[in-house]
RNA sequence: GCCGAUGUAGUUCAGUGGUAGAACGCCAUCUUGGUAAGAUGGAGGCCGAGAGUUCGAUUCUCUCCAUCGGCUCCA
C-alpha cells in the first residue's frame, strides 16, 4: 500500500468528520505529511475545538471508515467546481489559481446516501476506507497555521494526525516519541545541571552551569587544537561595533530585522553583533596580504546576539545569544574550490568524532533579499556544486536558502533517533570582499580581490550541545563527560584510600569526584548512574588490601577489579576510543 | 510575532473566594554499609509580575512576562 495514499485519505476522512460535527466549517487544505497528515480548517467563532475534543473527532472518523466509503475521482469544469464550493472561500481561491479547464475532485461516500464529502484534490487516494486499519492512526494535536503558510494571511486551525499501515507501526512510532521526550535536552540539561534558563534573565538566554561549562570547554579545547593543526589562527573580537561598520558590511540594510536596536554611547550608535565577519575582516586588513599568504584563516568562538521572535525560541537549539564556532577563510578565486573541499571533508570528520554518522547535505541558493551581482552568485553556486559532485556526496538543493551575501552548503546531522538538525554551514562570499575592498597582491604586484568563505562547523555551541545531549541521552562519551569517574568508598575507613585515588587521577588530568557522603553504597551507586557518570570506582576492604579498585561502567554494572596503578593507563586508553 | 495551552517548594505535581499540601531532592542525626533508593527529624513557597472586582484573591477578570505544542523564521 502507498502510505501517502493512506495518509491523504485519512486527511479527507478527518475533514469529512469535521464537516459532520461542525456543519459551518470552512476548509483549507489537508495533505499527507511525514508520519501522518493534517487538515486546516476555519471554525466558526467560539467553536474552535480543544485537545479534549480530539477523541470525539477520532470516533467520528472511525464511524465514517466503518461505512466502507469509496474515494472517487471526478473531473469537473471550473464553473461546476465554483458552484459546489460556493460556500468555501479558501477552496474558491484555490480554484481561481488552478490552471487548465478541468478541476480534479475526490468524492468520498455516495451522494444522497448517508454521509459524504467532496474535496478539491489531485489524489491519489485509496479505493475505499476498507483498507484502513482502525487502530493505526491517531489525532495528535491542534495548532494554528497560516493559510498558505503566509504570515500576512489568516490563521486557520490545523488538526494533526499520525498514521501508519499497521497498529504495530503506530505503537512503535509512539514509543519512539516517548524515547525522544526522555532525551529532551531541556529536561536533561536541568537534571544533569548543564544549563538553566531564568525568567528574570530573559527568554533565549541560557546560563551555563559548572558541568555544562566543562562540556562546552571540552568541545572548545578539541576544536582549538584541531583547527590550529589545519592552519587556522584564533582571534577574539568585541561584542558591539559602531553602526557604520554594519552599514559597510550590508547587515544594516539586509539583516536589520535580526539585529537589536542601536545602543548610544557618547552620541555614537553601536550595534550588538549578530555575526563576527566584519571584525574578522578588520584583522585581515591590518596588514597588506600577498598571494603567498593565502589562504588566511581566522577562527573565533564568537558570541553573537540575534533577534529571534519569541515563538521561535526552543531550549538550546534556538536562542537569542549564542556562540558560533566561527571562522573565515580568505583565498584567491583559484583556491576557492580546494578550500571548500577541505572544509567539507574536515567538517564531516569533526562531526564524526562527536559520534554523528548520518548527514543530509544541502546546497542553498540565492534568497530573495541579496547583495552583489547575479554573475557572482552564479559563479559561487557553481563552485559549491562542483565540490559536492567531486566528493560524490549525496545532496539536495534548498532553493532560496542562501545568506544575503552568498550561497552555502549546509550539513544537517542525524541524531540517534533519526532526527535532523542543521549545524554545519559553509558560505562562499564575493560580496563582503567587495564592500570592504579586501585585496591581496598577486605575482605581478597588482591588487586582486579575494574570496571570503564563512563557516561554522558545529553551528553554535548551544545548538550543537543541545543536539549532543539528545544524541547521547545525556550519557556522554568519556572524553566529553563533565565528571569522568567518581570514587565511592564503601565505608568511612576507606575514605582516605578513595581520596588518594581521586587525587592521583585528577593529577593525571581526569575529572574525578570522590563521594564521601553518609549514604549506603547502593544509594551512592544509584546516584552515580542517574548522573550518567562513565565510571564508578568502588573501594572497600578488599580493594584496600589488594591495592585495587572495583570498576563499574555506566549502564554495564560491575566489570571487575583493576590494579590501582593501572587506572591511569586504562583511562588514557579510554580517551582514545 | 501569530493560534492554542500552561505558570503553586530546588524538581514533578495535588489543592482552595477566608494568605497552602504530597513525593523526590536538600540539610541534620542515627545507621558503618559490597554494586540502582536504610531510618528518623528539619528547613524551604509574596501560589510568575502588575492592575481590577470583592469585606477578603493563590483561586474570578484584564495586561505583561515566561514556558510548552504548532505556524512563520533560523546557527
Amino acid at each position: 500500500m502507498d502510505i501517502n495514499k493512506l495518509r491523504h485519505s485519512l486527511a479527507h476522512i478527518l475533514a469529512h468528520a469535521i464537516q459532520e460535527l461542525y456543519p459551518e466549517i470552512k476548509f483549507g487544505i489537508g495533505p499527507a505529511i511525514e508520519n501522518g497528515f493534517y487538515y486546516d480548517f476555519e471554525f466558526p467563532k467560539s467553536q474552535n475545538p480543544k485537545p479534549e475534543d480530539l477523541p470525539k473527532i477520532e470516533k467520528k472518523m472511525k464511524e465514517i471508515i466503518r461505512q466502507n466509503i469509496a474515494f472517487k475521482k471526478k473531473l469537473i469544469s471550473k464553473t461546476d467546481a465554483k458552484k459546489i464550493f460556493k460556500n468555501q472561500p479558501y477552496k474558491l481561491e484555490l480554484i481561481e489559481e488552478l490552471k487548465g479547464k478541468k478541476i480534479s475532485t475526490y468524492q468520498s461516500g455516495k451522494i444522497n446516501q448517508g454521509s459524504q464529502f467532496i474535496d478539491l484534490c489531485q489524489g491519489p487516494h485509496l479505493k475505499s476506507s476498507k483498507e484502513i486499519d482502525l487502530n493505526s492512526f491517531k489525532l495528535t494535536k491542534i495548532a494554528g497555521a497560516y493559510w498558505k503558510g503566509l504570515e500576512k494571511n489568516k490563521m486557520l486551525t490545523r488538526i494533526y494526525g499520525v498514521a501508519f499501515e499497521t497498529k504495530k507501526e503506530l505503537s512503535d512510532y509512539l514509543k519512539t516519541q516517548q524515547e525522544a521526550e526522555k532525551r529532551d535536552h531541556r529536561l536533561l540539561g536541568q537534571k544533569l545541571e548543564l544549563f538553566l534558563s531564568d525568567e528574570e534573565v530573559g527568554a533565549g538566554l541560557p546560563i551555563w552551569q559548572p558541568k555544562g561549562t566543562i562540556l562546552r570547554k571540552n568541545i572548545q579545547d578539541y576544536l582549538y587544537r584541531e583547527l590550529i593543526s589545519q592552519g587556522y589562527e584564533w582571534i577574539i573580537s568585541p561584542h558591539i561595533g559602531k553602526l557604520n561598520l554594519w552599514k559597510t558590511s550590508g547587515h544594516w540594510n539586509l539583516y536589520r530585522e535580526n539585529m537589536y536596536s542601536p545602543i548610544k554611547i557618547e552620541e555614537e550608535e553601536y550595534m550588538i553583533k549578530p555575526m563576527n565577519c566584519p571584525f574578522h575582516v578588520k584583522v585581515l586588513q591590518s596588514k597588506v596580504r600577498s598571494y603567498k599568504d593565502m589562504p588566511v584563516k581566522y577562527a573565533e568562538f564568537g558570541t553573537v546576539y540575534r533577534y529571534e521572535r519569541s515563538g521561535t525560541l526552543h531550549g538550546l537549539t534556538r536562542v537569542r545569544g549564542f556562540t558560533q564556532d566561527d571562522a573565515h577563510i580568505w583565498c584567491t578565486s583559484e583556491q576557492t574550490k580546494q578550500e571548500v573541499t577541505k572544509l567539507l571533508k574536515n567538517g564531516l570528520k569533526i562531526l564524526k568524532t562527536f559520534g554523528f554518522k548520518d548527514f543530509e547535505i544541502y546546497l542553498s541558493t540565492r534568497p530573495e533579499k541579496y547583495a552583489g551581482n547575479l554573475a557572482g552568485w552564479q559563479k559561487a553556486t557553481n563552485i559549491l556544486k562542483q565540490v559536492l559532485q567531486e566528493l560524490k556526496l549525496k545532496w539536495q538543493v534548498d532553493p532560496g536558502g542562501g545568506v544575503f551575501y552568498g550561497p552555502k552548503i549546509d550539513i544537517k546531522i542525524k541524531d540517534s533517533l533519526g532526527r535532523l538538525w542543521q549545524c554545519t554551514t559553509i558560505q562562499v562570499d564575493f560580496n563582503l570582499p567587495e564592500r570592504f575592498n579586501i585585496t591581496y597582491i598577486d605575482q605581478k604586484g597588482k591588487k586582486q580581490q579575494s574570496i571570503m568563505v564563512h563557516r561554522a562547523l558545529l553551528g553554535s555551541l548551544e545548538r550543537f550541545i543541545g543536539v549532543l545531549i539528545e544524541h547521547y541521552a545525556g550519557a556522554f562519551p568519556f572524553w566529553l563527560s563533565p565528571v569522568q569517574a567518581r570514587v565511592i568508598p564503601v565505608g568511612k575507613k576507606h575514605e582516605k584510600y578513595a581520596k588518594k585515588i581521586g587525587e592521583e587521577l585528577a593529577l593525571a588530568g581526569f575529572r574525578i569526584e570522590v563521594k564521601t557522603e553518609n549514604e549506603t553504597l547502593s544509594k551512592k551507586i544509584r546516584t552515580g548512574e542517574v548522573e550518567k557518570i562513565p565510571y564508578l570506582l568502588i573501594v572497600g576492604d578488599k580493594e584496600l588490601k589488594a591495592k585495587t579498585v572495583s570498576l563499574r561502567k555506566r549502564g554495564k554494572g560491575d566489570i571487575g577489579q583493576i590494579k590501582q596503578s593501572q587506572l591511569c593507563q586504562k583511562f588514557l586508553k579510554e580517551l582514545k576510543n
